[in-house]
DNA sequence: ATTAAATGAGACAATATTGTCTTATACTGC
DNA sequence: GCAGTATAAGACAATATTGTCTCATTTAAT
């Protein structure tokens, strides 16, 4: 019988409050993170023998846990359409840990290139997006995902504020990245900006 | 003749420097903003004598300058939608600015309340343009503040990391806004949702 | 040119954070 | 129960940052 190599819990622990704490006070000291994990600031050293290895491990528990959430979701899934709307189902739960990601303090190249894969993932959604005319020709590519990006942060950040429920807040980004990134009915909208500014 | 008190540009120099450091590296050293600034880390502790009290002043500049935009921006207009026309791209230049002031490292209670004010000046636009059924009725108003601020920040983003030109980045933000808000020509978008997420 | 004010550079102490180490204690598997 | 391991707590040195101070130099006003 071989021995299980259980990841101790405390390893999560200590993930789950840098997490926690990191998303909105980047600069926050280990003590603070150590306690709201409820561990010794030592044994946080013990597992994390850096700050940095910390974000590191932090960054590589995020790219795995949304990794996996897409793939999940979207698996075998053909329309575009419904990637998308799957995709958000699947990734707004997980917004701190996905927005996480962009925040760009890791210099680690294998795991900076995990998630440009991502990134081009979600481009390349958007790619077939406006093949299905479901996102309009003339709306930039980088454009549309950054769109994506911040209706993810924005829906998981209502959540969280407790604004709105977690399948209100996703179905309203979905409805407002569909709509906002179509054709627009009006196309006075296209030419009033050019009327009504300089 | 009375003695002009002109404001040292120094002063100013320190406080954009400080902002663009701050604004994607929330931790950075004082040092490193004096440096940014081209003064010595002395001369800067001469103007602002605690690090809180830099934090503060350059609250209070952000808060003036979006205010001073929008208000020049939108003075007589009363059509909702061209008040957020000119909104936006009064504000977009201003986007580091508007976004600072939502990191919230600031317990100055005067500074907060005027920060509210402007929020609460956008949730009017966003009502009023509910009124003028620009924005549909089922948004939360909540829902589509913060879609503004996102808007703008992400407008500027782009403008910033040179993807797109200023004035383009403006019209996507107002058309992605519009349309994204508005009420959707196809009701399937609201339906479809509950077909394909449980 | 002279004077007053502002600056840059650097020394300095105070503080906060980091990373290491030791020890007593709690927990685990057997 | 017993041995081995992980932990909390705290001491500790190393480092980074902050805020103060001094002094020589520059700048601005007159």
């Amino acid at each position: 019988m071989t021995k299980k190599v259980m990841r101790p819990p405390m390893r999560e622990a200590i993930i789950d409050a840098a997490i926690e704490i990191f998303t909105n006070k980047p600069g926050a000291s280990l003590e603070e993170i150590a306690i709201r994990a409820g561990v010794g600031r030592a044994s946080l050293h013990r597992h994390f023998s850096t700050r940095q290895d910390l974000l590191v491990a932090i960054t590589e528990q995020c790219l795995f846990e949304t990794e996996a959430a897409v793939d999940a979701a979207t698996g075998g899934v053909e329309s575009a359409r419904v990637k998308l709307l799957r995709m958000l189902a699947a990734i707004i739960p997980l917004g701190d840990r996905y927005h996480f990601l962009s925040l760009e303090w890791i210099s680690n190249t294998t795991l900076q290139a995990r998630y440009e894969l991502q990134l081009k993932w979600v481009a390349d959604l958007v790619e077939q997006l406006k093949q299905e005319r479901i996102v309009a020709n003339d709306i930039p590519t980088n454009w549309a995902v950054a769109n994506i990006d911040a209706q993810i942060w924005l829906a998981w950040s209502e959540v969280a504020s407790g604004n709105l429920a977690a399948t209100h807040a996703a179905k309203l980004a979905y409805r407002t990245l569909l709509t906002g990134l179509s054709q627009p009915n009006k196309e006075t909208i296209q030419h009033e900006f050019d009327d009504f500014i300089s």
